[in-house]
DNA sequence: AAGGCTATGTTGACAGTGTCAAGATAAAAC
DNA sequence: GTTTTATCTTGACACTGTCAACATAGCCTT
């Protein structure tokens, strides 16, 4: 199936690009992903992408669209564990998001990174998966608001975009290598985990 | 002082490219920072600039540096403010960071980007003016923990690592083009503050 | 089935980029 | 005054994204 038959029009070059993208992203890293090389990987001329993408950032964004959508399948399978409490699913989800980041530190670059998302370069495609996947932090927020974790007198929204901010932040200084020291991951979601839910897990414990 | 004697050599062309940089920095983003461009801007040919800098990225750690020693003061003036009560110049600092991120944003993508800091390309000049920074949060919140702001029961460190990630990732999404609306600054600053003394303010109201 | 339309692929070219090597110049050191 | 050293120069290389012009082949209509 890779090169069956080495014919004139590739068949699905489209996917193969993707493909050959997501496997030299956590590899090489998004800074040395170049068009040509992909385009080599797939067995075509430098210029056969731009039948499938305006460009390159259209390139990116399809690859950091696949991204969002498995991590809000992700998100939602932690979210709705309905063996476990509310408190330790918001603490797991905060361990799976760093944790996610720390993995899978390339694509992250990609998808939260300014490359797809500066200048309003944000493919439609992209914005489509990308935002439900936002949303969801703010439907999550609500929820454990309502089961007393998070503070009930601040905003939804305004705290969905603090705490995320805050996991975007952790994932951002660790990944970009200014904690170069990794070791203590787990405490650090914890001692986060234990700022957000501080009140109110004491009205919990006494 | 600019172009006094078109000379062989240039004088202080490694002041000179800092300052060129700078200004092309905060104009034009750092992406589209080359070093042909501020060679050409000094008035000098493309590779004299590796006479005063090992590479590309040992410029960019060049121009970060005068970015942290001045954040680095501008932060201590905020917290020296004997006048004001430590909840206020608390919440001032929160606000002052993200209007730092907010208003120089090409420079704050420069100075806690992936591109001086990765793969320990960081120089041992960077370092020696950002660590003092970074320890500079400890500091200061470890104060915060002492005047009943931040809860004592967290190690300093780790403290500061989720607070600092906090005000990091808010500013990061801002300036990434991600929370494209923003427009909310300053309530979402204040609603990371309220969050993180969420406990102290009511110990200190009721 | 024949012919044309369109999606897809090709080579050629251009303006950029960072960086190395080798040679030129001037200032500083002796 | 001569030599060393710091600095600056041109030339070159490999690499990048992207445009224009052309080639192929599958599909659609007649």
């Amino acid at each position: 199936m890779a090169n069956a038959v080495q014919s004139y029009h590739h068949g699905d070059l489209r996917s193969a690009l993707i493909e050959a993208a997501t496997a030299r992203l956590s590899e090489y890293g998004v800074d040395s992903l170049s068009l040509r090389k992909l385009a080599e990987d797939a067995g075509v001329s430098r210029t056969a992408p731009y039948h499938h993408f305006k460009d390159k950032s259209a390139l990116l964004s399809a690859i950091a669209a696949k991204g969002f959508s498995d991590w809000h399948t992700a998100a939602k399978r932690i979210f709705e564990q309905e063996d476990k409490t509310p408190q330790a699913r918001f603490r797991e989800f905060v361990h799976e998001y760093i944790g996610y980041a720390a993995d899978n530190p390339e694509m992250y670059e990609l998808m939260f990174g300014r490359t797809i998302w500066q200048n309003q370069a944000a493919t439609n495609d992209l914005k489509e998966v990308a935002f439900p996947c936002f949303q969801f932090q703010v439907t999550m927020t609500r929820y454990w608001q309502d089961k007393g974790l998070l503070p009930n007198n601040q905003d939804a929204l305004r705290l969905a975009q603090v705490t995320w901010g805050t996991l975007h932040g952790i994932a951002r200084l660790l990944i970009d290598g200014i904690y170069a020291d990794s070791s203590h991951i787990e405490e650090m979601c914890d001692c986060a985990a234990d700022l957000f839910m501080q009140k109110q897990m004491d009205a919990y414990n006494g």
